[in-house]
DNA sequence: GTTGTTTTTGCAATTAACTGCAAATACTTT
DNA sequence: AAAGTATTTGCAGTTAATTGCAAAAACAAC
């Protein structure tokens, strides 16, 4: 029996992607809206567990699997792109207009925005030499950054 | 109290590693010997277990903490790469003198080698906009390959 | 070699991610 | 709306990866 102690705060803006959610043959339930809320509402990265906590603030009997679950489903629709930082938890990321990838500077730890299009020519390069058509979600590339470079030089 | 049950079987060609090992302030033991054998000696990619069990057959009192613990210095070092494909297991590779990456097709699981020469302008193209010293170890880019596209097409 | 210091190991316990399954929910057809 | 079907959920349990810690091993100084 599904008790909700709150309606999820903004549903309303959901709506194209409850549409979207049908059309690929999966049911726009409670958790999985409230899950996607969760993630569009988050400023940017944001890990299951932090989901979770979020979801459970309108319906405590959330579980991490369904959770789990609606971030494999909402990877596999290329909603949310799902990153494996330095740290001990996987991030999860609504992909909005502009798709990116990030720099993560291995001193500072800061984050760095690239832009898809500058991995546009490595997929061409691609599917010339392999003719494999490369499908690049969301890249996390280590390295160091700009400011942390001058610092050791 | 240590008790080897057989030495390692090619402990000699590992000679370099272990000075390589001491330079960086770490310690040439008897498991990390091993466990680089198993690594050197491998056709290719192996899992953390697969190292336990070739491990195991020299000396049976060997713990995955071990394993892992020395994937990770390897790692840090740069002379093993660690890759997530697909599976549930993460995949080790002694990283030997070319240096590559792989193309993994998401329909037929086939592997396809990278040369690191393709990330080049990549990085080039990083560094110039950002100022970011890019640090690639070995990337993991999933797609379709060339057959699984022709079949779909 | 013996002693003192530092690193490393194996064990036990923990964490994040994932899976099987019966009960509950959402959808479909009438 | 009632009945039947398919999907989804929450729970419990599992697996891979990781960590804390005391005992053991490796190294360094004498």
């Amino acid at each position: 029996m599904l008790v909700i102690n709150a309606i999820p705060r903004k549903m309303s803006c959901e709506d194209q992607t409850v549409q979207t959610l049908k059309e690929s043959g999966h049911r726009p339930t409670p958790q999985r809206l409230m899950i996607l809320s969760a993630l569009r509402h988050a400023p940017g990265h944001i890990t299951a567990s932090q989901v979770l906590e979020q979801v459970k603030e309108s319906y405590s009997y959330i579980d991490l699997s369904t959770v789990y679950r609606t971030l494999d489903m909402l990877k596999q629709m290329r909603l949310v792109s799902e990153t494996h930082m330095g740290g001990d938890q996987h991030s999860y990321e609504w992909i909005g207009e502009i798709r990116h990838h990030h720099l993560i500077c291995q001193d500072c730890d800061r984050v760095v925005l690239l832009d898809d299009v500058m991995l546009d020519s490595l997929g061409a390069n691609i599917m010339e030499k392999h003719g494999f058509e490369v499908d690049i979600d969301h890249l996390a590339i280590f390295g160091t950054c700009r400011s942390c470079r001058v610092a050791t030089a």
